[in-house]
DNA sequence: CTTGACCTGTTATGATATTACATACATAGA
DNA sequence: TCTATGTATGTAATATCATAACAGGTCAAG
């Protein structure tokens, strides 16, 4: 993960959401998947901020786009996107976000803060190895997991 | 963490249970909470098992026995539970565990088992000081993290 | 023996998610 | 080009998870 926590810091963010959609388009190509109409949309929703959204959140935005307005279409699309590792689910808020390093292999560790509700993606590898290590202890092999963390972002720690 | 993830060694669950529930009192007695009838009895369901039951599992029981049977008799003494650390949410399932070390100040992480369902609690400090120390790179500050990791027990990894 | 805090129960509703089925579209093979 | 096949989308209906608001009951401190 190379920019690091991108989320919290001051940037172009235009920029940011169009290199990750950009590369989305890439690695839907090389998977042979089709980034189909309501997908790209969903992913540009998801994009336009750092937080995460519910899934009627962003239904509500495809149905006054003229999409479906029933919870499938999302939920689907949302799925398309999670599978394909453009976005991610936050399970702590029912919620998904975009994905920051689309094309990075990762499973990221999340950052959610819980006055702005902005949610960065960390580096979780360290913390990771030390997951399966211990459940490695027990006989348990760990297949997924997932690493949420609850907390003040570095602007909102300033207002406090 | 003494024993560490008893949930999927073989062992006296009836005992397992009867201490779970014996340091539950006491826990409650020494914050000068309440241990009623509904909380009591909903511990005792959550502890007949390592596993994780939903809300309106746990209410299906109380109903026939007399108690309420609206979603908040459950929600409420589960949320009562978890705040005196007698027991555990876990995010993925939208679903609660007894907690097997009531009276230890712990926040363990979570092995849950795709096949057979068993939750186990493992030990999450050295995830936690990782993930910490990865927030903090970020100027994040962590209050409460959720570490919880999907795959396969040592008794059904065998059957595999 | 009353007061205040807390617990329980109920009604109602809100929020999140999935199943099932019908229709439309895209692409590869005849 | 046509058409068969898999895949995507739309919709209705329903399942599942969770909370707000209020009424009445219990308990223990003063």
């Amino acid at each position: 993960m190379p920019d690091p926590d991108l989320a919290f810091a001051a940037h172009d963010h235009a920029h940011c959401a169009q290199d990750a959609l950009a590369r989305a388009e890439a690695v839907t190509a090389a998977a042979g998947a089709r980034m189909t109409p309501v997908r790209r949309r969903v992913l540009e929703i998801l994009l336009e901020e750092h937080k995460a959204l519910g899934a009627y959140d962003v239904l509500a935005r495809l149905a006054v786009e003229g999409f479906g307005n029933q919870p499938p279409v999302a939920y689907r699309a949302l799925e398309f996107l999670v599978d394909q590792g453009l976005a991610h689910r936050i399970q702590r808020l029912n919620a998904f976000t975009a994905c920051v390093h689309p094309g990075k292999d990762h499973a990221p560790a999340f950052l959610i803060c819980r006055t702005c509700h902005m949610v960065a993606e960390a580096e979780a590898s360290a913390a990771r190895v030390s997951l399966d290590a211990e459940a490695a202890k027990a006989g348990f092999l760990v297949e997924r997991s997932t690493i949420e963390a609850l907390g003040l972002c570095p602007n909102c720690r300033g207002q406090a």
